[in-house]
DNA sequence: TGGGATTTTACAATCTTTTTACAAATGGCT
DNA sequence: AGCCATTTGTAAAAAGATTGTAAAATCCCA
C-alpha cells in the first residue's frame, strides 16, 4: 500500500549527480531514495518490496562500479515488472546497447543531459501506466457499492445521497469511504483511518479527520446529527456501520 | 485465424534492434519471422501466404536499403489487407510521410521507441483487427455526431458550434473529442486524456490539455465560462457529459 | 519567411483541505 | 447527581493546491 506519494529511486555513483538529482526531484515533490552503487540499490529494492513500498520508477545510470545499470534493470524488472525504469548513459556504444538490447527500460536519457528533459521524461514514463482514456480511476471492476444510506459510485466519483441527490466526491473523501468500507463493524482509530486516506506521512492534526467525518456524514446519513452508519466511539475512533 | 500463435514479421536492417525485438517478442509469447531487408521480407509473406501462415502483424522499418518500409507496407496491404501493420520510423521528415500518406499503416512508432510503448501499440492493434472484421482503419467512425452543443464531423474536421457556425477543428481536438466520447460520464484524468490525444511518449506538460480543453470549451459550450459538457473535476480530471 | 497550431508562461480565479475557535457531548470521578 | 477534564461537532477563516486563460514563445510546414 503506498502513500500519495510518488517513490523514485536513483543509483548513480558519481555523488554530484546524485545529489543533485536528488534535490531536483525532491524539489518537484517525488520521494527520492538515492543509492551510490548498484548492490546498493538492489538491497534497497528488496527492503521497499518487503515493506510493501517499491519505489514507482527506479533511474539508473549505465556504468558504475559492481554491478551495472544494465544488470540492475534486468534484476528488477524480473522481480517488479510493474516500476517503471529510466537508464541514465553515455553516447556511444552504451547507447548503442541500450538502444539494441532493449533490456526492458521504459526509457533512457544520455548524458550529459537536461535537466528539464529528464524531468519530462519521467513524467511521461509515469503517465503511461494510466492507460489511454480510461477511466481516472483505474479498476473497471469497482463497481458502485452501497455505503451507509448512500450509494457510492468511484468510477464516477460520485454519490447518490439518500434524498436521492447526486453529489460529487473529492479524491479525499473517495479514500476515506474506502477505508471505512474495507472494515465493517470495526473501530477505527483516529491514527488508522489519516494513515489509510491520507498516506504514512501525513503531519496535519487529528482534526482534519474529525472535518472529513461530518462531511461524509452530511452525504450518507438520513439524519447528520444523530448518525447510524458513521458512528463515533469516544475516546477510540469512527465505527462504519452498514 | 491460424495455429494458436501469433505471428509476428519483422523487417529491420539493423541487426541490434532487429534481435533485441525478436528475443523481446519471443518472450511475449508471440511467434516471430525476423527478415533483415525489405524483399526478404516481401518473399516470406509471400511464402507464408503459400502455406496458408500468413503473419498477424508486421513491423516494418522505414528506413532500409532496398525496398523501403513504405513499399513494403503498400505492397503488404495491397495483398492481404488483413494482415495489420506498424511502421518503425524516425522523428522528422520520415514521420511526416508516413502520416501524410495514405499507407494504410494500422500504427507508427517512432525511433528511438521504449520497448514497452510497441508492446502496448502491438497489444492495441492486434486487439482491434482481432475484434470485428469491421474496418477500424482511418476513418473509423466517419458519420458527424453530437458533442455537447456542437455538432463535429470527423471527416471534414470541423464542428458546428452552438452559434451556428462552422469552425475547423485541429486533429489534436479531435483526438480530444474522441476520447472524451469514449467515455461519457466519467472523469478522465490528465494522464489518460493525454495518452489518448498525444500518445504515451508525449514530454509536454499537463498544462497543454488545460490549454486545448478551454478552446474545446469555447467550440462547444453554450457558455463556455460556466461549462455543462466539459466539466472540471477538481484534483481529478475532466468530465464529459452529453 | 509567414501564418497557423501548439506549447509554455504567468498570474488570477476557484476549489479543496486544513486549521482555528468555540460550543456541545462524554465519561470518569467524588 | 454534579463537576471537570477531555474529546468531539462544526462553522468559518486561512492556507494550500489546482485550474482558467490571455498572451508570449516556440514549433512546423508550405
Amino acid at each position: 500500500m503506498s502513500d500519495g506519494g510518488i517513490r523514485i529511486l536513483i543509483a548513480e555513483d558519481d555523488e554530484a549527480i546524485r545529489t543533485g538529482l536528488a534535490d531536483a526531484l525532491s524539489v518537484e515533490g517525488y520521494e527520492v531514495v538515492a543509492c551510490e552503487d548498484g548492490s546498493i540499490a538492489a538491497k534497497a529494492v528488496e527492503d521497499d518490496a518487503k515493506r510493501g513500498r517499491l519505489p514507482n520508477l527506479c533511474l539508473l545510470d549505465v556504468m558504475m562500479p559492481g554491478i551495472s545499470g544494465f544488470d540492475l534493470c534486468r534484476n528488477i524488472r524480473a522481480g517488479h515488472p510493474e516500476i517503471a525504469i529510466i537508464l541514465l548513459t553515455a553516447k556511444g556504444s552504451e547507447l548503442d546497447k541500450v538502444l539494441g538490447l532493449e533490456l526492458g527500460a521504459d526509457d533512457y536519457v544520455t548524458k550529459p543531459f537536461a535537466l528539464a528533459e529528464l524531468l519530462a521524461r519521467i513524467r511521461a514514463v509515469l503517465r503511461r501506466s494510466a492507460g489511454s482514456a480510461a477511466p481516472a480511476r483505474g479498476a473497471a471492476s469497482a463497481k458502485p457499492f452501497r455505503f451507509g444510506a448512500a450509494e457510492v459510485d468511484p468510477v464516477r466519483y460520485s454519490v447518490r445521497t439518500p434524498s436521492g441527490a447526486e453529489e460529487n466526491l473529492t479524491p479525499t473523501l473517495l479514500k476515506l469511504i474506502e477505508a471505512f468500507i474495507a472494515n465493517p463493524g470495526v473501530p477505527l482509530s483516529r491514527d488508522s483511518l489519516l494513515n489509510a486516506a491520507w498516506g504514512s506521512s501525513y503531519y496535519g492534526t487529528t482534526r482534519t479527520l474529525d472535518q472529513h467525518v461530518a462531511i461524509l456524514r452530511k452525504l450518507v446519513e438520513k439524519n447528520p446529527a444523530s448518525p447510524v452508519h458513521l458512528v463515533t466511539r469516544h475516546g477510540i475512533g469512527y465505527e462504519y456501520r452498514m
